[in-house]
DNA sequence: GTCTATAGGGAGATAGAC
DNA sequence: GTCTATCTCCCTATAGAC
């Protein structure tokens, strides 16, 4: 990775902190948080064990920092999914589950992190603005989905299963007993799986609406 | 439990694995598998630190034992949900949903752990086995629901999709943003989107065989 | 079967040199 | 900004007394 002609200088130039980000995040991904330590992330990064408390007051807040980079790039993900998907609201919806599944499982991202662990205070309400970037982007989508007179809090609830469904469906991938291998056929699935959910959510609302 | 000659020496009769066992659930539920230690779980228990290695060969081993119980438990909890639902497929199925969060939401049970831990050989078997009652526990309610045609491969499908949408549901709501307080509420909101999926699910099998 | 004691290691975090 | 060195704490696991 490095120039032959700098040996093994590593990040002097103020780009160790989005290298022990970068380390830190492929660190979660090969042990979950589990393994994770501040110690083995400097090694990652080729550099000492002190270094990485110049960029970031404590191991919590590196921990922190690298769970809203993963759910940052999982927005970026679904966000261009919907792109591809096409002018189609209900496809462009489920095609977010498919790329969720897909990103689990291609880069066995820190879901543990972002989702299990407890951050304090200050820590969790940055991690919690990624996840609202998140949330927003999906509520985009759902809202071309839904009837115009669904309200903002069921459009809300409607999201919050949609993004459910889809993170129990990887994360269980991810641990479970089903080969992981086979990442084309699982996102296949998930997507299958969200219309069936969007399709019964709208038959409901349907029927609901005919039948007070 | 213990007989009232042996005022409170607490686990000396060989219930001491047991103890271990509960204990280490208790602090799974508080800290996390990040939290969990056994010099900790020996301290809730009231031994030492060392009374544990004659009852688990290591941390590892107790861990295991943990994660079976939790998976155990929710395996009945569920099955009990299903029984008290009523005659009707759709509802039974449905309930374990709501059985599922509701237990979750309650217990703080080690999820983290049952479905992000990454348990090594003998260890990994002892778990898979409890989760493999759940499953089966779900195929049975499952197959009641789908038409009699349909494969057991199709039907595992259902199921994990059916069991991943609860999961998913139930640990969101564990850490994120929403309000864990309304057990009742959250149990009732996964039961209809249980619903939705099945009826989505039905809906899809249906109109596959009548243009196929 | 449980205790005390301890070896051994890893990791968080700080101090001061460069 | 990064290094070396170090302090401290906690944890895993074992040895040997009772």
């Amino acid at each position: 990775m490095s120039s032959p002609t700098t040996p093994r200088r590593g990040y002097h130039h103020g780009d160790l902190r989005a290298g022990l980000i970068r380390e830190g995040i492929a660190l979660l991904a090969e042990t979950g948080v589990a393994g994770f330590s501040v110690a083995k992330v400097a090694a990652r990064a080729g550099v000492s064990s002190a270094a990485p408390y110049r960029h970031f007051p404590d191991r919590e807040a590196l921990l922190a920092a690298c769970a809203a980079a993963i759910i940052a790039a999982i927005t970026d993900a679904l966000a261009e999914a919907a792109e591809q998907a096409g002018p189609d609201p209900v496809g462009r919806l489920a095609a977010t589950a498919g790329a969720y599944t897909r990103y689990v499982l291609e880069h066995r991202a820190g879901v543990d992190l972002v989702y299990a662990h407890d951050f304090a205070g200050p820590h969790r309400q940055t991690v919690q603005e990624q996840s609202r970037r998140l949330t927003d982007t999906l509520m985009a989508l759902a809202s071309a989905v839904l009837p115009d007179d669904v309200s903002s809090a069921d459009t809300a609830d409607f999201v919050y299963v949609c993004l459910s469904t889809t993170h129990g469906y990887a994360t269980l991938l991810l641990r479970g007993t089903r080969p992981p291998q086979d990442i084309d056929g699982h996102a296949a699935r998930a997507v299958v799986a969200a219309r069936d959910h969007i399709t019964g959510h709208l038959l409901r609302l349907h029927d609901q609406d005919t039948s007070p």
